[in-house]
DNA sequence: AAAAAGGTTAATAAACTGTTAAATGAGCGC
DNA sequence: GCGCTCATTTAACAGTTTATTAACCTTTTT
């Protein structure tokens, strides 16, 4: 995965040279920017996955640049500055920056609340993965590395169930060759994606006809997805 | 809407009371809860939109309470604590917290940080809903490679549905041949731009008299769009 | 060593895509 | 309004791409 990238926009040049150790220890790589002008600029040509902003700033104010950036991004942002009136920190959020950090700052509280920032942007919809998936007349347990069919526990070899497993996990969305083979058989992997089609083939024989309300269907030119029918969508959006 | 649900978890009644008062007139639901355990059970009683916690707990402490959350549910969490160190405030930050606000807390700060994580957990669920378009008679999805017309699925090529996910991301938009075929079929693609009408031909056999609210135009010497009624328009706008 | 699983290949089948060419329709000057 | 030109619509075809399947080989497990 490349390096994630750090807008620093900061007109005092310590405090920014002291972020940029501090990320970059960290592994990020980091631009800088020491005017709000500049710094506008840059979140154009850098395309930075997240900003930290001085509010104190020469040509085009901090708050400003905020402004700015919100109305054409949703970029992570966060206000580093000695501005330290609650005044001046609910403003700063308001204007929609994520987080707000006064000077002097500790370096690990900054990585610490980055990283917190990363962790939302990135927490995908599902919680946390269950370790069982039950649907009309199929019941898979992962944990236990057990298919179960109509009720009866059928043989099935990990690669296979995993296929079967991920794919249920995630119901009506569709998947490529490619983000299988990631997903299930590891990032690693190398080797035809015809394989995936053989698996299919053989989950679907073990699956063929136990019930109408879900399938593995091919979506042409694209990949494969686990299909629930409108029924039994219903049924999942009430147990929620 | 439903009112947004807050759990607080503090044991000094003090400050849980003043978080309640904030919390309630800025129209929040708010439960309470004063030690570590019966603040994991209403968890998952109340199933709160987010929880504020302290770290000094009776029973069990915040740091574990946090801990226990985190292995379940992704929910938005503060730490609101009198624990002030750098090291408490990373410790916090690096158990999942999305911030952490030290006592003594201002009203109006506290709030604005509630706000600015909503605002990012919404932000997410709008880039899922980017993935999708509806408008009267018709849903796309671009995730499950579907298209519903009149609620019932269509089956469709992949190159026809991103034509015209592609247009109907774009209401109104005038496209010529070559716009269209660099945004849809790819940056290399040569060949007659005939390839063009024929797929909206085809998109039309699908959905023709489906709705008087949009089409699909020629505009002629030019290329198509798709295309909304007044009426459909100022549904939109409304919408937004 | 035998059996099971995982993966590859190649033939076959199915679905989609792009081209062509003829028919239709739109714009425009007279 | 007429007729010319040019753009679009349409249908049919051929070619290409993609998926399915069965058979076979290799690796791992028992």
């Amino acid at each position: 995965m490349q390096a994630l990238k750090v807008l620093v926009i900061d007109a005092d040049a310590g405090s920014a040279e002291l972020l940029r150790l501090c990320l970059e220890k960290e592994g990020y790589t980091v631009a800088c920017a020491a005017d709000g002008s500049d710094g506008l600029a840059k979140v154009y040509s850098v395309k930075p996955d997240i900003i930290l902003l001085d509010a104190v700033l020469p040509v085009i104010d901090g708050w400003q640049v905020c402004r700015e950036i919100r109305k054409k991004s949703s970029v992570p942002l966060v206000f580093v500055t000695s501005k330290t009136e609650v005044f001046d920190r609910v403003l700063g959020l308001e204007l929609g920056a994520d987080d707000y950090i006064v000077k002097p700052f500790d370096g690990k509280e900054v990585i610490a609340r980055i990283k917190a920032i990363f962790r939302r942007v990135n927490t995908r919809d599902q919680d946390k993965a269950a370790s069982e998936i039950h649907y009309d007349g199929l019941d898979i347990d992962i944990t236990r590395y057990e298919l179960k069919v109509r009720g009866r526990v059928l043989d099935t070899p990990p690669r296979e169930l995993e296929l079967l497993f991920y794919l249920a996990s995630h119901p009506n969305t569709v998947f490529n060759r490619d983000q299988l083979l990631d997903e299930v058989w590891g990032f690693e992997y190398y080797g035809g994606t015809r394989t995936i089609d053989v698996h299919i083939k053989r989950l679907r024989e073990k699956l063929n006809g136990v019930s109408g309300e879900w399938s593995i269907e091919t979506v042409w030119s694209v990949g494969y997805k686990f299909a629930l029918s409108e029924s039994a969508e219903k049924k999942e959006d009430n147990n929620v």
